[in-house]
DNA sequence: TACCTGAGTATCTAAAAATAAACTCAAACG
DNA sequence: CGTTTGAGTTTATTTTTAGATACTCAGGTA
């Protein structure tokens, strides 16, 4: 018996199945994050834009959208505005990225890494990624705790301590 | 003067700004599972199910929706479809996932460790994920070729073989 | 004082997507 | 032979989103 069947017996629901997922972790980034233009200007604020006039052009996204998504971001902490000052203009915002939107990078690198391999051109992938002290490239792993490098055939979900069913209605 | 600007001197075109994003490895891989239903189901193949009434209870997702989905999916390469025969029924499909669809589990791991952090409720995660050999918490880390951990704060981002500028229209 | 610029807001139309509900179809069963 | 079941398809309705365009606003410059 798996960990998940014996957190329900003789129920006869399905943990797997009945469960509520009204809580799944990866709903909930999804929420936030899983929208083309939300992670697209993310990825300009990592290849260093700030400005709103930066993620206009290069994302060619109507001026409507970009400011709701700029505000949600900047509302979900995900990034932070700050002043610059052009000699000549007056200050203006830019936005940069907090240590909360650092935290999307394996995220966004899996992402990348995945177009890179299956959807690239002919010729390779468009950017490249890698550590700034040794030059080397860089790629997510996914490891245990132990520090074994783990394969995804090996990964094993188990209900957590949030885990519950879905009411019965 | 960075890997970017070395690009292109002299033209009064910036390389992040005006560069072409149309092969964007993040951008493309985004065009297949940058949606709602179809992660969701990719999270409930890992969880195990693998039929469509399966997915149909625990996500409850509009069937033709479900349908377009897993479609799409099976014609990317990213499931394919087996049968079943349960015994005095008929034989019917069944969803697996492809070693291509498991080459997400990164990127869906970053998705889920983020969720875990900034938007569990109190009590934690409703799901944990474990090596299934040494029962260790697995989580997703970012690595260069020389096998240094790798802060998201010390990735460069350079011009890769298939960089190229917008054209300028 | 009139004009310019960056950073938005407001409004509208058109297109796309989500959802619900009804319908289909092919075994297997009774 | 009529019914049930899983796996869809079709159709219609509503909601959301995208995108374009025009407008605002605050300070700086001529």
């Amino acid at each position: 018996m798996d960990a998940w069947t014996e957190v329900l017996q003789d129920t006869g629901l399905d943990p797997r199945l009945d469960r509520d997922t009204s809580n799944c972790s990866i709903a909930r980034t999804l929420e936030i994050v899983g929208e083309k233009w939300t992670i697209l200007i993310l990825r300009e604020v990592w290849y260093s834009s700030s400005r709103f006039s930066d993620f206009e052009r290069v994302l060619g996204c109507p001026r409507n959208l970009l400011a709701a998504r700029l505000r949600m971001l900047v509302e979900e902490g995900i990034l932070a505005t700050e002043t610059y000052k052009e000699p000549g203009s007056r200050s203006r915002p830019k936005y940069v990225i907090t240590s909360k939107g650092m935290d999307l990078v394996p995220a966004v690198m899996g992402l990348l890494e995945w177009g890179d391999r299956y959807r690239a051109d002919p010729e390779g992938p468009a950017v490249l990624a890698r550590h700034r002290e040794c030059g080397a490239h860089v790629d997510v792993q996914i490891r245990c705790r132990r520090g074994h490098a783990v394969q995804a055939e090996d990964i094993e979900s188990v209900p957590g301590p949030a885990f519950r069913m879905r009411s019965p209605g």
